[in-house]
DNA sequence: GGGGACAGTATGCTGAGCAGATCATCGTGT
DNA sequence: ACACGATGATCTGCTCAGCATACTGTCCCC
């Protein structure tokens, strides 16, 4: 790191220090979400759908979920998606479909006597692999890390869904208008 | 919610509520980590490799890159996908391939003039929306968990990356042999 | 100087997710 | 009661991102 030419030409107006620790947030929240997706694989690797598929096996078992929309909702992932990662759960006799009686478009996940007992095993070796993750905290930090992703993740919807507040109206001075290519650009065609 | 399968017939020893909590650190992790990456979309969308493209550029004028692979690691991307984003950021003109004088195998990543400026308008939209992500927290939460988070990245790497201390070797006593179909299983062929 | 290791790039493939269409069913209004 | 729009679930086609693999040029070490 004998020179950086950012540095050398004197365009750097925000100063290089500031500049790392705004990527900080972004750049560690995606190394920790990593590194707990490569631990839940892990942990889970017998389950058909892998983390995914826990979570939705522990929300059938929990009877926390609606409907089927609710949970993909909820989890994050396409409806389309959630109909076969409900396909295999089921392929692997750890949930079942049974028509909701009230709605009998809907249909209402519970998880059969297996998929209970495997969650709880898997649940465990989740614990383990949280527990290994969070390691570097101290006790109390932990708690309160845990507690924040909560609350974060609970508000989160309710801030703002479409984008109204804070317009992110920053002015760009600078002319945007790139050569776009879809990523992988030069690649064959 | 009139019937629970693994409730009723006593299966569950561990107790729906703290099922519930198991859940959800992935599932907050999850999404927290998915809203910041949607955030991070909408204020970057101008950038080639979106919020990848911004750590690049990032990294790329604050100096600390060494390598290309180097990089690439840091972010938790396979080299060859670091080469095509760079090939993007290069053909917009924000960065630089230069050939590393001490090592003609590698290339130094140098922002452009015009990459440093479009960063510092980026920076500041990025600094918006984790700011706005953050709000339900009260700002010394913030504070703190942004240092956990670092925390936690930093520390990461320094764990056990293979599979030693905690074997996650958690006995499972189900069947756990089960016809695991890849996923859109069912699917055509 | 020769052999193994390594940085970067090019290429083929697989599969995960999304958009759109389809079917059955619900609720609502008239 | 019946028609009509809305909604839950599923199916289908397609596109794109990432991975494994192979190849080139360069370095390090003996």
């Amino acid at each position: 790191m004998t020179d950086v030419a950012a540095h050398r030409d004197g365009t750097t107006p925000a100063g290089s220090c500031g500049n790392a620790l705004l990527a900080d947030l972004g750049w560690g929240l995606g190394t920790v979400f990593r590194a707990y997706v490569t631990a839940a694989y892990a942990a889970v690797a017998d389950l058909p759908g892998g983390p995914r598929g826990y979570q939705v096996l522990s929300a059938a078992a929990h009877g926390t979920v609606g409907s089927q929309l609710a949970l993909a909702q909820h989890l994050g992932v396409d409806r389309t998606v959630m109909t076969y990662l409900l396909d295999d759960l089921e392929a692997a006799g750890l949930i079942e479909r049974r028509p909701d009686p009230a709605d009998r478009r809907a249909r209402r996940i519970v998880a059969t006597k297996q998929g209970a007992k495997l969650l709880t095993a898997l649940d465990h070796r989740l614990q383990t692999a949280e527990a290994h993750l969070l390691t570097p905290l101290d006790p109390e930090a932990r708690e309160s890390f845990r507690a924040q992703v909560r609350v974060l993740a609970t508000h989160i919807d309710t801030l703002d869904p479409p984008g109204s507040p804070c317009d992110l109206a920053a002015p760009v001075d600078v002319e945007l208008t790139v050569p776009r290519r879809s990523a992988r650009s030069v690649r064959s065609r």
